[in-house]
DNA sequence: GCAACGTGAGAACGATCGTTCTCACTGGCG
DNA sequence: CGCCAGTGAGAACGATCGTTCTCACGTTGC
């Protein structure tokens, strides 16, 4: 566990902290405890605090779209029924314990006005995720505007979730999702 | 103009500041000279930056809230019209040069983790547009969960279009709306 | 055995930030 | 006129940050 590739060390301690204080907050020097480095081995595999945040977003990216994907293949059901299993994949994603909304909204607000590369891995977050949607979306036979709307939902309900702290959201938006739905593919 | 109330002053380049560059990218420097103070008067004023994040987001909410209020009041429809028109405004502020989001999510990201008072204004902030929005719903006869799926659609639209800088966000969103009101109100 | 090198641990450096202090100066009041 | 309370302008201070440097030490190759 500790002979861990230490690349990955080092992203899980800045993901870690990065998300659950923002990347401002967070200095070179708690990353390098929280990994267990020296700070020559940290920059030897980040040459500059940026290019962390960078991989940092990458990763997450990868991960946050490839776990909602295997929980929504697994769910099983019909196209329309995927559909709606992403908002119970994010249901369960609020409940986690120190959940604190998106990272790439919140990276967006922090340093997008700054950093271009932070702002261009959000946004390609987000049309990677509008673009997941469209898939299942068409799978189901519904029109892609109606995959316009239930992403907006699911961007409501994470910015809801995180800021009044309460996973029932997405709840909320899988009721929306699914009038919508039934509003788009009468049966 | 000029010799305008100080604190107007302040709180003006303060927010020009903090909303399009975020709180922790600009320095009391930058505020002081962007609102032509001394430091000694800008610390007379608020005695400390914390102070003026919080008078900062404080105004903004009032602001925010009261311009939706007239246009949507102005906008003289029924009150389904009027839940309608949540989004005409939502698209005419994406619209804006300089839009950059939510600042109460923005400020949530960067500091709500570390700055108590932050989460408490981003809360309150979104509280008091979801009970605007149930009060509209009320008056169309809409249930109240309709309120909350469109409070979520309206959340979804400011991220969205902030992350795509794109305002068409909110003709989606508008679109959606329309759908769940038709579904919530048959006429 | 020894020289060359890479590493660990952390000090050092320069920049920036929030905040406070200095100091010359101004205007009102006795 | 003389005094003093308050101001403008900006330097100063202490902390923190990102990044680099020092230096003693262990290892490897000859």
């Amino acid at each position: 566990m500790e002979h861990e590739d230490p690349r990955a060390r080092i992203l899980d301690a800045a993901e870690e902290l990065f998300y659950g204080q923002g990347i401002q907050a967070v200095g070179m020097d708690a990353v390098r405890s929280a990994s267990g480095m020296t700070m020559r081995r940290l920059y030897q595999h980040f040459p500059s605090k940026n290019d962390l945040v960078e991989a940092y977003l990458l990763r997450r990216d990868g991960r946050w779209r490839a776990s909602l994907a295997v929980y929504v293949s697994r769910s099983g059901g019909t196209p329309r029924e995927q559909l709606l299993a992403v908002f119970d994949w994010l249901g369960r994603w609020f409940a986690e314990p120190g959940f604190r909304g998106c990272a790439f909204v919140n990276s967006l607000g922090e340093l997008g006005a700054t950093t271009p590369a932070v702002a261009a891995a959000a946004r390609h977050h987000k049309e990677e995720f509008g673009g997941y949607l469209a898939g299942l979306a068409e799978a189901a036979g519904a029109p892609p505007t109606t995959a316009v709307h239930l992403t907006l939902l699911a961007e409501g309900a994470i910015t809801a979730a995180a800021v009044h702290g309460d996973p029932t959201a997405a709840a909320d938006a899988k009721q929306a999702a699914r009038i919508l739905l039934d509003a788009a593919l009468p049966r």
